[in-house]
DNA sequence: AGCACGCCGACT
DNA sequence: GTCGGCGTGCTC
């Protein structure tokens, strides 16, 4: 007897777990842990994953696999611990870590389906049913369940067998085929073909002419039926004649077919560069593994580094895996890796569609390449062979993921650093203080590149008062010294970047006259306001209304929206100074695909004098003609209930005023904030990040935050009050009675936000050094919660948390 | 997650 | 008496 442990389909408690079936006779050979299988469960039919075959179970009735979905396993068995791993982890489900891994196109579809059992019982069909049934046997449920009088007559037939019930997997995404077509005969039997035809037989001619002219290549139909203008009819005929053959063949959709990429070639190293890179080489070379933290001043060479230790892997015949921030916003990136590399490059990110990203995902997977660059999920790329993993812009909060399986690509990374015994490098101009720490101690082997290459300076910075600009009559978004500079820039034709730090200030709406914030009425969360529609909506739920043109609560016309938005921004340039060409990034005019390359594209040929946007600016640009840096409010997101706020905002102000100057002209950088004072302001001006670092380690050590401590969040919702309260105090208290004493535990506290689409949120934090058994009190107090969890209960558990929302 | 099963109140 | 509401428990 051969047994499947099949992990199904159900993201549950109760059904995370393996669930034994019979491997049918034909399967026997070919089926493997790690292949995907349509298994009966329940009456459904569901997609799962073998993790094991074994030759015994204690399960009484076992039923058998449907259907194997895969020829060759999916997941290799280092995937399949691995995601055993993260479910551990991030105490997620199995099923749900098995997914993250793979392309969403791979990921199951199902169909209820409702079959006419006999059709020459169809006249005893109920009679509103019959239209249904006429065409065909099957009707899909999705179409009829919202019809009550449809429901409850097929629930009639279904009950005297009439009808039955068909649960459908069906995949997501498609493999994407074209037909070719190539010639079966000979060049000189086409030519004689062609004299023999008969002349009414003229788009023939013109065909096999086509493939005589063409070296009798293989084309495509489509491609063929284009150039000649010719139709299907004459193909068709010679297929039939058996001079043409057609088959389909697989093709690949290439986001990048549209462009091209200069090659390049290794440049020479400075000496800093050849001492950083040095210990990467030889832990490539021993094939050992090490954590390294490449700490680089914006604009020190770090990539080159990058791409040096990737040809080094790649000599010796092993992949490399390149995360980089939300890789769609730096086109410049991937330019950098598809010119050294070429088409051994796959690229990975969220800005491609579920189709490309399958197609990329399997020639990584058929080893048809051997780097990938990509977002977050591209730690999971199935390479059998790694020699170098490669982090940038370590500091990226993006590199957490913020739904179930809650892990960290660095956590991932450096776990398969270890299997694969290769280095992992973690890059970046101002690290996490987790990861410097970590470095100190030598955890991390640190490498550092102080020095901007070509010995350019770095910027010099200016911070502005905004404040004392308003004492001073100035109520412009502007302050004197950014407007001066800005006119300058645009007399000598050199180039600004404006930076509008919008999160957590969004554009609300507030009564002047009795301060009343419209809020939300689902969620505790001020509407945001979006001028081109007139409306207020709702960042969280999606809710929208009219903006109000008096205030709800008091009736006063003196309503106003605060806050500053990049269209707002954008009509005061427009008035201050209507010569200036400004494009605008923000999420409207970059929603579209391709149009944040488009309009980078555009700002990089010179087409605007200013470049205004959010974070999605702040980095990886490089612009030569760019002399000019403005914050427009540096401290917006230092008021957010977060403890790295702080650590964002240097990181921020940092990243953006390395935008400035990289090129032979140097560079300027104005800062403009309420609070000049604060030490990561003051410090990030500075360029200053080991006073930093030493400043912001005091008062994460005085309040107990990470790298000191260890955290963990517990977040409980559901839709009355009283049920939060009195969960997350019970959730509290056993926390507190079942972990050691040393460890800390907070709350209850209502979350930040407080209710989200009308559910109220509490949590619990735990902050500890040590403690072994957390995951294990954890689960337990899942399990408790168990039957009620699903219902109305809501409890996520996440581990070493990045939001605090 | 679905879905069946089963136990109580409002009806033809 | 039956239809249908939703709480409970199971899926190899």
């Amino acid at each position: 007897m051969m047994i499947a442990k099949v992990i199904v389909d159900v993201p549950a408690m109760q059904t995370d777990r393996p669930f034994d079936y019979l491997v049918p006779e034909h399967y026997q050979d070919i089926i493997k842990p790690g292949v995907r299988v349509i298994v009966p469960f329940g009456p459904r039919n569901l997609q799962g994953f073998v993790i094991a075959i074994e030759a015994k179970t204690e399960v009484k009735k076992l039923k058998p696999i449907q259907k194997l979905l895969d020829v060759e396993p999916i997941l290799n068995e280092e995937l399949l611990q691995l995601g055993q791993w993260v479910t551990e982890q991030t105490l997620s489900y199995q099923i749900s870590s098995f997914q993250a891994m793979l392309p969403a196109a791979l990921k199951a579809k199902y169909e209820k389906e409702i079959i006419l059992v006999n059709r020459e019982e169809f006249s005893t069909l109920s009679q509103n049913l019959k239209p249904l049934f006429q065409e065909s046997d099957r009707i899909n449920w999705t179409d009829v369940e919202d019809e009550p009088d449809f429901v409850r007559a097929i629930q009639k037939d279904l009950k005297i067998g009439l009808l039955e019930v068909d649960y459908v997997v069906k995949a997501k995404g498609k493999k994407k085929t074209h037909r070719v077509l190539s010639i079966n005969i000979s060049k000189d039997e086409a030519e004689r073909l062609v004299s023999s035809l008969p002349s009414q037989a003229g788009r023939q001619k013109e065909v096999i002419e086509y493939f005589i002219l063409n070296d009798m290549q293989e084309v495509s139909r489509i491609d063929l039926k284009e150039r000649l203008r010719a139709t299907d009819s004459p193909i068709k005929t010679l297929i039939d004649k058996g001079i043409l053959v057609e088959k389909n063949v697989e093709i690949y959709r290439d986001p990048y077919s549209h462009r091209e990429f200069k090659r390049t070639s290794s440049l020479q190293l400075t000496e800093e560069q050849t001492n950083a890179i040095s210990p990467i080489l030889s832990s490539i070379e021993s094939n050992q593994h090490q954590t390294y933290l490449l700490y680089g001043v914006t604009g020190s060479g770090k990539t080159e580094v990058y791409l040096q230790s990737i040809e080094e892997v790649l000599k010796k015949g092993q992949q490399a895996i390149v995360l980089v921030p939300e890789i769609s916003l730096t086109p410049q990136m991937v330019e950098r890796f598809k010119g050294r590399f070429g088409s051994s490059v796959a690229v990975l990110h969220s800005g491609l569609s579920v189709g490309e990203k399958y197609d990329e995902w399997r020639k990584i997977y058929r080893k048809e390449v051997n780097v990938v660059v990509g977002a977050r999920s591209a730690i999971f790329a199935p390479f059998e062979n790694i020699g170098i993993i490669i982090i940038d812009e370590e500091h990226e909060s993006s590199y957490k993921q913020e739904e179930n399986p809650r892990y960290h690509a660095r956590d991932v990374a450096i776990y398969r650093g270890q299997y694969h015994r290769c280095p992992v490098v973690l890059g970046s101009a101002t690290p996490t203080l987790e990861s410097f720490a970590r470095a100190k101690k030598g955890v991390y082997h640190l490498l550092t590149l102080s020095k901007r290459m070509h010995e350019r300076e770095m910027p010099k910075v200016d911070i502005i008062d905004m404040r004392e600009e308003l004492r001073t009559g100035n109520r412009s978004m502007f302050s004197e010294v950014l407007f001066e500079k800005l006119q300058d820039r645009l007399a000598k034709g050199e180039q600004t970047v404006l930076f509008l730090n919008r999160r957590g200030y969004s554009t609300f709406i507030m009564c002047r006259d009795c301060g009343f914030v419209v809020n939300c009425t689902e969620c505790d969360i001020s509407l945001t306001y979006h001028r081109s529609q007139n409306l207020v909506k709702c960042h969280y739920c999606g809710h929208e209304e009219r903006a109000p043109s008096t205030c709800p609560s008091c009736h006063s016309e003196h309503i106003r929206f605060f806050g500053t938005g990049t269209q707002k921004v954008e009509e005061e340039i427009g008035k201050l100074l209507p010569e200036a060409r400004v494009i605008r990034m923000d999420v409207d005019t970059t929603s579209k695909k391709g149009s944040h390359e488009k309009l980078l594209t555009a700002f990089g040929e010179g087409k605007a004098d200013i470049l205004l946007g959010t974070q999605m600016i702040a980095k990886g640009l490089d612009f030569p003609k760019v002399t000019l840096v403005g914050v427009l409010t540096a401290d917006t997101m230092l008021h957010l209930p977060d403890l790295r706020s702080s650590e964002k905002t240097f990181q921020l102000l940092t990243q953006v005023s390395g935008r400035a100057g990289r090129h032979d002209l140097p560079g300027e950088v104005v800062i403009q904030t309420y609070t000049p004072e604060h030490y990561s302001i003051q410090l990030a001006s500075g360029h200053n990040y080991n006073d930093f670092y030493h400043q912001e380690m005091i008062m994460r050590k005085v309040h107990q935050y990470p790298p000191f401590y260890f955290m963990t969040l517990i977040t409980v919702s559901h839709p009355e009050i009283t049920k939060v309260v009195g969960v997350t105090e019970k959730i509290s208290s056993y926390m507190r009675t079942h972990l050691s004493s040393k460890s800390i535990v907070l709350g209850p506290a209502a979350s930040p936000i407080p209710r989200i689409k009308n559910r109220y949120r509490y949590q619990c934090m735990i902050k500890y050094k040590d403690e072994p058994r957390l995951k294990h009190v954890l689960r337990e107090v899942l399990d408790h919660y168990q039957r009620e969890i699903g219902q109305d209960l809501q409890i996520t558990v996440d581990m070493n948390p990045y939001m605090m929302m």
